[in-house]
DNA sequence: TTTGCAACCGACCGGTAGGTCGGTTAGAAT
DNA sequence: ATTCTAACCGACCTACCGGTCGGTTGCAAA
């Protein structure tokens, strides 16, 4: 056969680069169309609509990518110097194009968790996974840590506040006051320790 | 004459509540015009186009709202407390449909900033301003303070931990997570204080 | 060699969006 | 009473969107 997976692949790849960009809604098919130089008729026999191209570039592309990020920042033996390590590199690598497309899980969250239900399973179930891998490796070492912290609810602050500093890095488009907040955060983070 | 002013504020209402529901792109203006029951020929007598519609918003609502909430909590003898005290009580009064329509400037800011400078500029300074107004008043505290606090940074981190906890309770649609992640950014705040 | 079907093609459809424009109306100024 | 114009009206325009569908093509099995 003309190379079916290839085809759905090169959709897929060029999909999440778009929805990554222009967030779900300001994607449109057309685009996609012209950049993979597929046609209409072969997205809609790989994909029933927009919307399942949508789910399948969330759980295909977007989920292992986020997942296999933010793993080597925890499973160390030291999860806390880890995560300041992961949240320092990613301030020194990020370029300014980079901090204006944002993340693409905060993008989704932001635009689509409301409106259509779809999503916002599919979001939350990446934001559980995600909390889940990184309390259980606090909880790992939490003979470590302060007396009196709840883990899960540290995880998930810190995630929060690092979307929350990808947003303010996108209006300000200013990669210092990024870095700043980044810096505020990794203080946070090393007060858990003892 | 047909009072004008009212005209203009009736739009510049629903357009609010709409764009702060809806967000800016989806927000159409046929709908702006049904439930104002303003023609569309006196809409665009009163705004050039959409987009000179949403800033007018965003300057003439959202801006000076968003400035009187949060005023209230660091004019106070205790700024510390005062900003503890405020995202306790925003837990408490926000029910799901306030967090599932988050807050506008972090909505705008997540969906427009890398989209349209006009819009951009305009939540950067508003987002320096309410930065100045809870550091100065932080500063007016210093001797308060942890020594080596950077009153602006922590200011910046406070803003964006707060609106990714906005993002974390849209997807969640749980009010408990909600108050998690704000008990520990308060338990942040209380970090600050000597 | 024939046949069957997954894979692919692209013209076309209905719906909606933002925006335009020639005409009407209310009411202040003269 | 007349005039002038800000305020308002709504039919219409173009562009683009997601989605459909009858037809074509390439390959593998029979």
């Amino acid at each position: 056969m003309r190379d079916a997976e290839l085809t759905r692949q090169k959709i897929l790849e060029v999909a999440a680069d778009e929805i990554h960009k222009q967030g779900f809604t300001a994607t449109s098919l057309s685009c996609i169309l012209k950049r993979t130089g597929v046609s209409k008729g072969a997205l809609y026999h790989h994909f029933d609509n927009k919307l399942e191209l949508g789910y399948a570039v969330f759980e295909e592309v977007y989920t292992p990518q986020f997942l296999e990020a933010w793993r080597p920042a925890v499973e160390v033996e030291d999860p806390i110097s880890g995560l300041i390590a992961f949240f320092s590199s990613y301030c020194q690598q990020a370029d300014l194009d980079d901090l204006m497309c944002g993340c693409p899980l905060n993008n989704l969250c932001q635009e689509m968790s409301s409106v259509d239900e779809g999503f916002r399973v599919r979001i939350l179930s990446l934001q559980q996974q995600l909390n889940t891998l990184i309390a259980s490796n606090l909880d790992r070492v939490s003979d470590k840590l302060r007396d009196g912290v709840d883990t899960s609810q540290a995880a998930y602050f810190m995630v929060a506040s690092f979307h929350g500093a990808n947003n303010l890095a996108k209006s300000s488009r200013n990669t210092e006051l990024f870095e700043k907040v980044i810096a505020e955060l990794c203080s946070y983070i090393k007060s858990l320790s003892t």
